[in-house]
RNA sequence: UCCUCAGUAGCUCAAUGGCAGAGCAUCCGGCUGUUAACCGGAGGGUUGUAGGUUCGAGUCCUACCUGAGGAGCCA
């Protein structure tokens, strides 16, 4: 049977229409019911007068509850009594199946409650607002990349090996060997760039770090543009006109749901590159002058990132930082080896990093050099080792976390909202 | 792994060591414009688990379990 969708219910003004979906709340009034309807494309009162009705349509209307499947049909009439400005007048109304006692009311819940019913909690307006802005977000960060001639590659979830050593990796069994669930698909993308010249990945990560905040999930998504021929420089730009482009493409096309979050959206109107880039060491000189006890040459932690990020209005470059705290395969800088050619994105009002890119080492020595230093078995690495030894050329490339990137976005509390079932320390169900 | 806090009705919470309560949800009744409606009524409890102190424990003590927030580490 056709059915009409409520997004485009004032197309239909006045004429007779058929509506499927739930019940999302009711209200009586004597010998009214008010209905409001939600099909997952919008929200619409419908009102049952009984006069109006044969009874069992005033009885069904009565009985309905909330989340019950239901098939309504019915007039398309202006009012501004009705939230939307539309409502239906309801001619017919068939029960698909009655829900019983759904156990989220519209009153208040703690989290812990919402948690355990998250696959029902994704039905809330709040919520379904916050997955159609990571729909929206994913979709631009694919545009963007396509836009710049990138090839989307994908790399491979299931790895032999460690990306950056093994503590913080899922292992899980291959047939009769060990396998680590992916960390990034960076060192893959570094040997498929030399293929396509301007490549990304995108897809799901994977971290057994024992991390309890706000800011940590135990899977969430990547998004990795990899880039053969490009330096530091190359990836800070294209990293401040990704994020730029993802957040007005937001403001852009999820108004409604930015409001619906009552995100105050004039701090991300101001973002459009240039980002303020600033050294690592200038980054410390802020956090000395603010009080802070980490110590020099040591990476930064959660709150020294939000009191760097507080000092600005953009999204902050962090870059420089001692090689020492990176991952083995960062350039060090040639000007100071005792610096690595890497960024850090830090997010405006205290979202933390969002990114993390680097130029690549490309010298088939200083990575076996490295390789030792950090304790990483060579054998693993051959592959990898095998892109410096037939045509090696500077590279660099970036990760953007889909999660923090949408927390920020949305203005969110806690990242475990960002995506439709959250992997957290302790929780895996539902 | 560590630190802090919490666990009482389906949900959110209250209860000085002395009869275990409220609001919402549910069910029944009333109301022709509700927006988390309102008004009246009803049902609903092994107070996370195990032990201890006490005449008496939801309350105090010990251990454990579960959850939340944070740290470290990270996107």
């Amino acid at each position: 049977m056709a059915h009409t969708y409520i997004e485009e219910i004032s197309q239909y003004q006045g004429e007779e229409v058929t509506i499927k979906g739930w019940l999302y709340h009711k209200t009586e009034k004597g010998k009214l019911r008010f209905l409001m309807v939600r099909d997952g494309t919008g929200l619409v009162q419908a009102v049952v007068f009984q006069k109006n009705v044969k009874p069992e349509v005033f009885e069904a209307a009565d009985r309905v509850t909330q989340e019950s499947s239901l098939i309504i049909k019915g007039k398309v009439r202006a009012d501004e009594r009705a939230p939307g400005g539309y409502e239906l007048d309801v001619s017919e109304l068939t029960i698909f199946q009655l829900a019983e006692n759904y156990p989220i009311t519209p009153k208040e819940h703690g989290v812990a409650f919402l948690m355990d019913n998250r696959h029902l909690w994704l039905r809330s307006s709040r919520q379904t607002a916050i997955l159609r802005v990571r729909s929206e977000i994913i979709h631009a960060c694919r545009d963007f990349l396509a836009e710049r001639r990138f090839t989307l590659v994908d790399t491979p979830i299931f790895t032999p090996a460690a990306c950056e050593g093994t503590t913080t990796l899922f292992e899980t069994q291959y047939f009769d060997q060990k396998a680590y669930l992916t960390q990034s698909g960076q060192l893959y993308s570094e040997a498929t760039c030399m293929a396509f010249g301007k490549v990304y990945c995108f897809g799901p990560t994977f971290r057994a770090e024992k991390s309890k905040t706000r800011r940590h999930l135990m899977e969430f998504w990547m998004v990795e543009p990899e880039i053969a021929w490009a330096e530091l420089d190359d990836v800070m730009a294209l990293a401040e006109e990704l994020v730029s482009y993802v957040v007005q493409r937001v403001l852009d096309r999820k108004k409604e749901e930015l409001k619906r979050l009552e995100r105050d959206t004039t701090l991300l109107e101001k973002i459009h590159p240039p980002f303020p880039r600033i050294t690592y060491h200038e980054a410390f000189r802020i956090l000395q002058e603010a009080g802070s006890e980490t110590p020099i040459g040591s990476d930064f932690g959660g709150t020294d990132e939000t009191v760097i990020a507080e000092k600005f209005d953009l999204p902050v470059m962090v870059h420089r930082y001692p090689v020492e705290v990176k991952a083995f395969y960062v350039q060090p800088d040639p000007q100071d080896l005792s610096l690595a050619l890497c960024v850090d994105v830090l997010a405006p009002e205290g979202y933390g990093e969002i990114i993390g890119g680097s130029q690549r080492v490309h010298d088939y020595h200083l990575l076996l050099q490295r390789l030792e230093s950090h304790h990483l078995p060579r054998e693993a690495f051959e592959w990898y080792l095998d892109l410096r030894k037939y045509g090696t050329v500077p590279h660099s490339g970036f990760g953007m976390g889909i999660e923090r990137v949408v927390a920020w976005i949305c203005g969110l509390e806690h990242v475990r909202e960002t995506i439709p079932f959250p992997r957290m320390l302790y929780r895996i169900y539902p």
